[in-house]
DNA sequence: CTGAAAGCGCTAACAA
DNA sequence: TTGTTAGCGCTTTCAG
């Protein structure tokens, strides 16, 4: 691969002088500036950006922890991020973690090992050895915590109200008569399917409904597994007549068993789906569910990040962006018994 | 950040001797490598990448450029890569391309710009000017070429057959008794709908009925130009009673467009798709679609790279990985006009 | 306006 | 077994 040092033996001029015609070519006198661009030009010379970020101590370069890069429900996110990051120079790496810690700490090791300047974390651990005694500005690369709480204070963060989407998507439930709702959670182990339970909980509590657990269901996101957790809801001498389910995707999985089943959505049995992803609008029926303002919380994140890259030290904040429930075809009045 | 000079003067030895710990701990007498492990673990030291990806001129880094990451079809064989890649030392960066150009431009750079050590290629152009006086080998880095095939020569390259694919999936419908059949394509410019295009077309000509243009649509993968195309086809004098998607998501849109127009799946009108991605099992109907072997596509594409990466020269090979057809509910028998 | 020289953090050849 | 040295490719003072 042909460096600087061989473009500028070809210019007749010094390795300084190619790098200004490259970063500051008004600092260069138009001769010797053309001669250089001329050999950059035949050569098709790319500077080795190992050696500029060495030596500037700067990759430009952000990394997103996510469990699952692919979910319908990130992508918008990570998109909204990309794009704002690349208008500031900055461009985004994706980093799959398939819910592995020791992927989550290798991924964050980009941070340490100066592979990236920044962190994006979608998960809820936090993917570092702190020290007690120091700062975290002081162990920490500049990161922004979302979507999965980490419970590490001090750190950025931007989420909905888990707990208050779920609540009001429960309460539509209820408004439409459904006194036994049935719940395909998440992983029963992360805090944004803890917060949504809690506020399904509240809502029934506040109805005066005794919460069952043989109608909570956990599917891990899984389109299998909520399959199963639809059939294990439907074989219950007691039935739900509409079931809640904390992802579109489990949703989706849940109506396509039910319509196996036999059972007719809405008519029968109402579904709630969580996220609103794109494909929520075509699944047959198309999906009522709780939006999350995905593309609003990637800019958030990239607005958190920042002043942090600028070198302002972290600091503690908190941002709660809105839901919003959407109303579509997947749920109705419940049944009468 | 601190690097390896504070750790040797911390450990009293030299940087060389904290490298040989780090690396070849089997040439350190134990008493010095105790030492600097210490001094290691308790500054938690990780050594700077930059320098060594520059000193090494190796960054066991892969980028994947991809039109849309996040597809549900290309999910799995960046999957199947990244754990291979992991397995070899290598990690895998994954490029959204968002179908630009000057995306794929740049996340190619990254291969030119030392920050990659290797390319996989899902995009129909290849992102690089090339020296017609020089050989490719002598211009590109280690490179694999795989699902939307770049039309030049001396690259290795992976696929299905997608022209018999669409063929298999046509006779399928053919041998249903449908004779209009509709067809929703991707992108009409791309090489791997221009193939199934030539395979749909292919097994009506065998079959004796006339391709009808009026039974075209474009709808460029997309959920919302799906619906439109649908509308589009339902809305001829003469209705097709098949529609051939050549992406499952545009089908599950399809699908759902039908249902709103009143029309039933696969009564009144069959219903084909493409790819077999996770969700065509749990739509509803369940799809019948034509299956890519996605991650047998990414480990063959890494398969491809690694003698590359290992400094063997570029080699042009072509490898044709299997199809399948999945019969599943959302296809059946025509109705008698 | 331009070049020489130092140095970013690391590793590997060479000497000791 | 260990340290010294040079150098990966680049940018940026500092002189001139």
């Amino acid at each position: 691969m042909i460096g600087i040092k061989e473009i500028a033996k070809a210019a007749n001029v010094s390795p300084a002088t190619v790098s200004r015609v490259l970063h500051n070519p008004e600092l260069v006198s138009e001769a010797k500036r053309n001669q250089v661009l001329e050999v950059v030009k035949r050569t098709g010379y790319t500077p080795n950006s190992l050696g500029v970020s060495l030596r500037k101590a700067k990759t430009h370069k952000l990394v997103a922890i996510i469990p699952d890069v692919i979910s319908a429900f990130n992508y918008p996110v990570i998109r909204a991020i990309e794009s704002m990051a690349l208008e500031h120079g900055y461009s985004l790496l994706l980093g799959d973690t398939q819910e592995l810690e020791c992927r989550e700490r290798s991924f964050a090791a980009m941070a340490k090992s100066r592979q990236a300047d920044g962190i994006f974390l979608f998960c809820s651990r936090l993917p570092f050895d702190l020290d007690e005694s120091l700062s975290l500005a002081e162990q920490l690369p500049p990161i922004v915590n979302a979507c999965e709480m980490v419970e590490v204070s001090g750190i950025p963060k931007v989420n909905i109200d888990n707990r208050l989407a779920a609540k009001d998507a429960t309460n539509y439930l209820l408004s439409l008569g459904h006194k036994r709702i049935g719940v395909i959670a998440g992983n029963l182990q992360t805090p944004s399917t803890i917060e949504r339970l809690d506020g399904f909980k509240s809502a029934l509590q506040a109805a005066g409904i005794h919460f069952q657990p043989e109608l909570l269901q956990a599917a891990n996101y899984s389109l299998a597994l909520a399959d199963k957790a639809t059939r294990e809801l439907m074989s219950k001498k007691d039935k739900p007549t509409a079931i809640f389910a904390f992802s579109d995707e489990m949703a989706m999985s849940c109506i396509s068993t039910l319509n196996d089943l036999g059972i007719h959505v809405p008519h029968d049995v109402s579904v709630m789906g969580f996220d609103n992803i794109s494909y929520s609008a075509y699944m047959n029926p198309a999906l009522t569910t709780v939006a999350q303002p995905m593309a609003e919380i990637g800019r958030k994140c990239m607005e958190l990040i920042l002043p942090q890259l600028e070198g302002e030290p972290m600091a503690e904040s908190l941002h709660i962006l809105p839901h919003e429930l959407i109303v579509r075809k997947s749920t109705g009045p419940a049944q009468k018994a």
